[in-house]
This record gives structure tokens, C-alpha cells and sequence, in this order.
DNA sequence: TAATATACATGATGTTGATCATGTTTATGA
DNA sequence: TCATAAACATGATCAACATCATGTATATTA
């Protein structure tokens, strides 16, 4: 039962998007080789003709989902106000991979550290990107201080079961970046 | 061989306290009750005299994690200054769970979600707790703001294979807090 | 001190899940 | 068109683990 070549570049997008939303949702132990395969379409025996072990389809996966950019440029407000919403809380299988993994990413293979950590430079220079050439200085530390905050507050409303608890902190965070960015220049 | 009663106190204090280490050093899933009982000097045939279950434990332990209080009243700033170091970032076993855990814990049972939320909670009053009585509001969303920048960087900072760049993490963003709790007062 | 119940060690059990082995079908290249 | 090898389905294997069952020694208490 053998298979184009384009149904096999197919499977394997299925099966990186599959392990991407999996993996996001339910973390990276509790999610099974033979799910991710189902949910791709296929079943559990090709598995190891895609990849050599799940510890290198989750490497793989980190590395497809940090590698997405945005290709629009935006202000940190901007993409703060767009991070930090209802929606992206609810759609974690969907969602930044560092709100929803960020805490397991230490545990995994140094592939997978390496995925992350290139994303996160990216990230840093992308959202340091939006300031005026004499104070580089400020925008990045701005950018950096910015996206923790966001990636914390993402993670502290997930884990509040208190639904106004979740709404305040996604709020307030909105409110202490959107402050803060306004006032980059000239700090010690 | 039954063991005394205080015994078998000190016994759960040591179960609880290993778990408390081991799920923070390797997450809750990668941890084993054997491996609990045995870092508590036991053999796992006594867990389930302590404990109905696993998810119990689990609960259990971060009930008891975020309950322990600094009673020492410290300014925000303070706080960070100490959160935001390479000694932390070094000590996951140690260190703040939610740093160490976030991401699962929406993850895990009923019980362990609302003894984060309780913990949340206790934590944002605690760190609002230094500002005048004329601007609460203010000092509540700085309160939420700098404890989710906190968080996140702890987290990014773990991420990163990069030392240096890790590094620069904790350092802008205990800058970017402080900038910011500094010119609290008059803000829309 | 004797009787009892308890805490724990040792040793199952049953399931789950990663990974491998094999066979069948069919795209591909000659 | 044919031979070949790739993809994948089905069906092992093998180990790890949560949880349970049982026996034993000893703290407790009457």
C-alpha cells in the first residue's frame, strides 16, 4: 500500500500539525505516538518510517511551530493585545507553544531546547523591532520584559480555575506592558 | 513493622517534600510513586497508606507548596530582585512551582488547579500589599504585571540553551520591573 | 503484658505505550 | 509494462508503572 509523493509531504504536514495541537493541549507525555497518528489519519506502524523516536517528532514539531513568523510588523501593544485575550486562553492547542509548554521545555531533548531558544531570539528581536534607532537599548528591553510578562500572565490565567481571576490578571497585564511601553525612553 | 506515630508524621513530611522536589526538578508525569517513596527513604508499598492515588499526591504536594508564606513584608522590587537570579534559575527543585510547573498544572485534577488559584491569589495581594492606600488599583496591577513578567522570564530563561542569553532575561526584565514600579503613581 | 491494629516491605497484576517485525499494496523508474 | 522498493497496516514485544494483596513486626492501649 504504497504512496505518492505528495501524499507522503501530505502525511507528514498531518502529522507534525496533529503532534503540534496535541502536544500543546495535553502536554508531551501524556499525548501517544499511536494518537498522533489517528489524528493525522494514519495509524501507529508508519510512525518510524517519519521519525526515529517521539522524542525527535517532538524536537521536530517545536522547531515547525517556533518557526511561523509573523510576517506583519506590529507594536509590543498591539501584539500584547492580541496575546493576551479570552480566545488565545481557551485555545491552547492553537496558542503560543512557550504558554502552553513553556515549563517542560527544559525536560526535553537539547533539539528541542535549541528549537525554542531560536524562536524566543527571534521573538525578542522581533518585538524589539518597532523603536526609533537611538534607543535600541530600551526597545529591547522593553521587547524582553513584555513578552515574559505576556507568556507569564498566559500561563497564570490557564492555571487559575477562577474565571474573573484569569479575565483580571490578562487585563492587568494588557494595562502594566501598554503603560510601560509608553514610557521607553530615558530610563536608568 | 508498624513505626511510631510521630514516625509516621515525619514519614509523610518526607514523601511530601520529596514529591515537592522531584515534580518540580521533572515534572509530574516523568515522576514515578516509587521513585517518591524511595527519595523519602521508603519502598512504594507504603504510598497508598498516605495517599489514595497519584493525582492525590499531586494535589497534595502543591497545596503544600503554595502555602508556605513569606511573612516578611518586601517591596516589589525586592522580591523580584531576589526571584529573578541565576541561583533560581539553577534550583527547579527548589524554586517557585509555578515556574517549575506552570504549564501543567491546567492539566491536572480539580484540587491541584484550586490550590494554585489559592496560591495566585495569596501572591498578588502579597506583592500589592507595600503601596499606599490612595492608589490600590495601581499597585494591584503592578502586582499582577511584575509577578507575570517574573514568571515568564523565569520560564524563558530555563528555556534557553544559551546561558547568555538567559542571563539577559532575568536582567532586562528586573530592570523592566523596576522601571516601572518606580513611577507607580498618576496613571490612567 | 497481651491483644490488636497499623505501617510498611515484598511481591503480584494489569495496563499502557514505545518500538519493532512482517506482509501487502502500489507509486515509481527503467 | 515489470521489477522494485517505499508506505503503511496489523500484530507482536518488552518494559515501565500505578495500584493491589499479603505477610510481618511493632507501637498502642487496655
Amino acid at each position: 500500500m504504497r504512496v505518492s509523493r505528495e501524499q507522503v509531504a501530505e502525511n507528514r504536514r498531518q502529522i507534525l500539525e496533529a503532534a503540534g495541537r496535541l502536544f500543546r493541549q495535553r502536554g508531551f507525555e501524556a499525548v501517544t505516538v499511536a494518537e498522533v497518528m489517528k489524528a493525522a489519519g494514519l495509524t501507529h506502524g508508519g510512525f518510524y518510517g517519519y521519525f526515529a523516536s517521539k522524542d525527535e517528532l517532538i524536537a521536530t514539531t517545536l522547531t515547525e511551530l517556533m518557526a511561523a513568523p509573523d510576517p506583519e510588523r506590529v507594536t509590543l501593544e498591539a501584539y500584547a493585545n492580541r496575546y493576551l485575550t479570552s480566545e488565545h486562553m481557551a485555545d491552547c492547542a492553537g496558542g503560543c507553544p512557550v504558554a502552553a509548554l513553556g515549563t517542560d521545555i527544559g525536560r526535553q531533548s537539547p533539539a528541542a531546547r535549541a528549537a525554542m531558544t531560536e524562536g524566543l531570539r527571534r521573538q525578542i528581536d522581533r518585538l524589539g523591532e518597532g523603536a526609533a534607532r537611538d534607543d535600541r537599548r530600551a526597545a529591547r528591553q522593553n521587547a524582553i520584559g513584555s513578552w515574559a510578562a505576556m507568556v507569564g500572565a498566559m500561563i497564570l490565567a490557564r492555571m487559575s480555575d477562577d474565571p474573573a481571576l484569569a479575565q483580571e490578571v490578562l487585563k492587568e497585564t494588557r494595562a502594566f506592558i501598554e503603560k510601560r511601553a509608553k514610557r521607553t525612553p530615558g530610563e536608568s
